[in-house]
DNA sequence: TTGTGCGGCGAAGAGTGG
DNA sequence: CCACTCTTCGCCGCACAA
């Protein structure tokens, strides 16, 4: 199956959502462990609140609605079929207790020049000179994907994956060509794009590459500083999760919680 | 020390124009 | 059909936070 079918079939262009509404945990930090079962999409989709504008969408009506989900969600294979075998050529159980497990790695004294451990992947016998380097690793391997597309369903081992494959869906594009009106979702598209395009070749040193760009996921602004991010954020989106998050971090510093009450009051009637 | 966020690299497929 | 560009994604290195 073409990889893209995965992510253009489910006719993103014409999905509707109101992105901003999501809380966190259903946005780019979706955390669904497939084993334990059960759809993790939306079990309740909202009504639909407005068609979806054609790509790029505009900054201020970008509602989206997921589309339905895609058959019951079994595990996702990798589309490029590129490493999800055992040793002899079969899958990787589900059960492997890879992610976030006991660690399965098989340390190899002095495996590197520097006399430093390296190491080994017990499936495809890669070297790793981090234990967590391969804790990484070992979840290709599992066919569970833990961060699902609230969107489509498509499951990533990465939390960063997913959210880059969100993008897609919202119409979020952070890299802007300076010389034309494109615009991409990744910083390497641009590059390619200004160098094969402009004939620009981007020279940047690493630090200067890792420069944090601070992108809106609501309407894909960008700006250079926290500073910056966090008052575009306050002005144009004062209900964006990140800024409840924010607060909610603030007021747990500014407020420690109480120590337990051995006999703690009986508690309140919610309110209606 | 480990997990996580981010970006880069490379590959594969889609889209498009000649 | 072919070449070129764009899009998307898997995986890894690095930096930072917990």
């Amino acid at each position: 199956m073409p990889r893209a079918f995965l992510v253009k079939k489910p006719c993103v262009a014409t999905a509707k959502r109101n992105w901003s509404e999501l809380p966190d945990e259903q946005r780019a930090e979706i955390y669904v462990p497939i084993c334990l079962g059960g759809c993790p999409l939306r079990r309740d989709p909202e009504p639909a609140v407005g068609e979806a504008p054609a790509s790029p969408v505009s900054p201020l009506d970008m509602t989206l609605t997921p589309p339905a989900p895609r058959a019951p969600h079994g595990p996702f294979l990798h589309p490029k079929g590129k490493v999800p075998s055992g040793p002899m050529g079969a899958p990787i159980p589900l059960g492997i207790p890879i992610p976030g497990g006991v660690p399965v790695g098989v340390p190899i004294p002095g495996g590197v020049p520097g006399g430093t451990e390296l190491f080994s992947c017990p499936v495809c016998q890669k070297s790793f000179g981090f234990q967590r380097m391969l804790n990484r690793h070992l979840k290709c391997h599992s066919e569970v994907k833990r961060h699902l597309c609230p969107y489509c369903g498509k499951g990533f081992n990465d939390t960063f994956d997913l959210k880059r494959h969100v993008r897609t869906h919202t119409g979020v594009r952070p890299y802007k060509c300076s010389l034309c009106e494109k615009a991409f979702t990744q910083r390497c598209s641009l590059e390619s794009h200004l160098k094969k395009i402009h004939g620009v070749a981007q020279r940047y040193a690493y630090k200067e590459r890792r420069a944090k760009l601070y992108v809106c996921e609501e309407c894909g602004g960008t700006a250079d500083s926290q500073d910056a991010h966090l008052a575009h954020l306050r002005q144009r989106h004062p209900h964006s999760p990140l800024l409840a998050k924010l607060a909610r971090k603030a007021a747990a510093a500014a407020a420690p919680p109480p120590p337990r009450l051995a006999n703690p009051a009986p508690r309140l009637a919610p309110p209606p």
